[in-house]
DNA sequence: AATGAATGAGAGTTCATTCAT
DNA sequence: TATGAATGAACTCTCATTCAT
């Protein structure tokens, strides 16, 4: 009878992770207070308590819970795509796309360097050793020039962190406050053109296809 | 008479802005305190109050004067290379080694995101409106390949940033604690031809040089 | 049906009894929570409030449960002695013991003061009563100095509560946490001839036995 | 001119710690909060952080002070006696005026146990070790009888003690709540009889000057 | 008879800021 | 120009007690 019931208090361990998340993601980790968390989850300020041991460790929690979305997003949106190129662009768009939608994570995983550490290397890392296993396979078959994956991997999470950070979090006009938005296409259309060619197999012309008559 | 002299006044408020750059960059804004900051600069609490109208105010102000050195320290290097190659490299190995030497530089302005988030992208935009322009320019000369300067910057910050990050302030093996370190050899090495690749004049091999017997 | 049968609610509340003696030894009275209380007893935090009203009613009936305690070991001790200085000596001596066993009983009844002071002169009083009883008919019989027995019986607590704290709970070296200790036999000694000396019958010699030739 | 003058810190610290001895002996450590210490001494509540560390520091000291203040009245009293029992009675007395006057003594030292086991220590220890060398000297001079002055003053200790409690602490009539009074002369002289007893030189009677007609 | 999730008042402590000197 | 004593609001966290199950 109760094999898969969720039972109440995971239900309310639930509702206090999401609202700690929204309220980190709104005002920040240091002005976000248990008062203001407790009272976003609709329960007391104990219960809290009940369920996590001090505001670092659900702090933790939520970081750790974005970035296994983050890149389950991510996985999942480059395992449908098709060919190298194609997966690139899949993972980059759903990563932006999730990005737009959870500007919390963005937010939140920039103010771990000083209130966990830990937690920010793990978010980095994480996503970095998906990219960088991809990479390796692909530098094997000769789809991609010869580069070190391990460097590949950190530019393009760096590539990635600064056009979401830039496009996405400010907005298409570097207005303060705005609502997260999509990256503009033509933004996302040059940033892959930069990733391209930057692993591009070596030796070939990495844009040539599309520009004929160009090679000398 | 106090045309070139520097007054007793502005040699403690100097005194006190050095303190805080230092403070904020060893245990972070929230935890750095008016009295940790003055104790530092070895004035009382209340002389703060003489020269700075608030922590916030003396933030902002150590991120715009780390801004100052940084961009300084890319230009003086890069402008004293031999050609658009060399100009790039000396200034990510300048930038690389300033976030080695000031360590605060990255503390401080990865906190700034919730303490002032105008210093943010104040900071970011700086830089890469420097790298935009030389961007533009070696564009229209045919020196790099055809994108979008705004972008191709942004993806030249993100990658500075995120190398930095990984292996100037966690140092070589993400190990936790270990002093800044420079970027080891290799690594700059593997980022540069990244880069080189990525704005490779279209149509041309990115890195023909070393492989001379490559070209059509 | 229930004549002679304990229940299994009995059974419940006494093992709550014994752990509030355990935890308020322990870590004191202010320390000690209900939940610490409820999971040494194994049973729910609820379940306590099935039994007891509060927590310091179950601090009250905890001492009222020491004082009998220690009063029946004193009680059976000196009525199984054999005269008047036989049976002080035992009941000292049950004294001791049962505080060696039972370091509760000084670190319960030291914080009662403040706790439920009502306990505390319980405690001191119904103790001192049976002193007193004793004296008065001792005084009668000729057995004792011509004393107060009220003030006697008083005294000869504050002597029994202080050495059994400096020799039993703080151990033989006054050095801090070590475990309840016997009072040293040549303590006890001295104590006894203190005791002996105060109480022997006035114009006698009180301790003739060991110098012989002394009385008139 | 500031040479013997008293800063107004020094003057605010003071008044801390009379509030804090006040609140303590009134309502328990437990029950004294810094909120209600800072009250009643007329300081916000951040000002008591300027002057102690901690609440159980300010207790410590308290309780320090105390027996500071008690240890000089009893040998102020006893050195201006004449002869070794006028000071012996005058010592007793200055410590049972002292109890009546700061009810403080009692309430916060037997409090002490849980708080800060270490002053509690230090408070009897001291006391204590005024006694014995009082006493050794008194052996050695054959004016008491022949006892280990360490044992003889522990047991002195507790007699003040608990006399102490329950003639001016409890009052008269053990009722409780009465406000402090003296011990009744009746009950001082019988403590003293007891003690003087107890610590006669041994062979001769103790008492018998006063009743010459009483040894048979 | 028994449970434990839930509560909220209140605890000790910190700190940016003010202001009389 | 410089000081540091003073403040009080706000913080994180604890816990005796209740009550629906």
């Amino acid at each position: 009878m109760n094999e898969e019931k969720v039972t109440k208090g995971q239900r309310t361990r639930a509702r206090i992770l999401e609202a700690a998340e929204q309220v980190f993601a709104e005002i920040g980790y240091h002005d976000a207070s248990i008062v203001k968390i407790t009272q976003a989850a609709g329960v007391g300020q104990g219960t809290f308590y009940l369920y996590f041991s001090s505001k670092i460790q659900v702090f933790d929690e939520v970081v750790d819970d974005l970035n296994r979305r983050v890149r389950h997003a991510m996985i999942e949106a480059s395992s449908a795509a098709d060919g190298r190129i194609e997966a690139e662009r899949a993972g980059f768009a759903a990563f932006f796309r999730f990005t737009a939608d959870h500007p919390a994570l963005y937010r939140i995983v920039r103010q771990a360097e000083f209130v966990s550490p830990g937690a920010l290397k793990r978010h980095y890392t994480r996503i970095v050793e998906g990219y960088q296993t991809g990479l390796a396979e692909a530098r094997a078959d000769g789809q991609i020039g010869d580069i070190d994956p391990e460097v590949a991997a950190w530019a393009l999470m760096g590539i990635g962190e600064i056009v979401g950070m830039r496009w996405v979090l400010w907005g298409p006009d570097v207005d303060p406050g705005g609502p997260p938005s999509e990256v503009p296409p033509e933004v996302f259309e040059q940033a892959m053109t930069f990733i391209e060619r930057a692993l591009a197999p070596t030796g070939a012309t990495p844009h040539p296809p599309d520009e004929p008559g160009e090679s000398a």
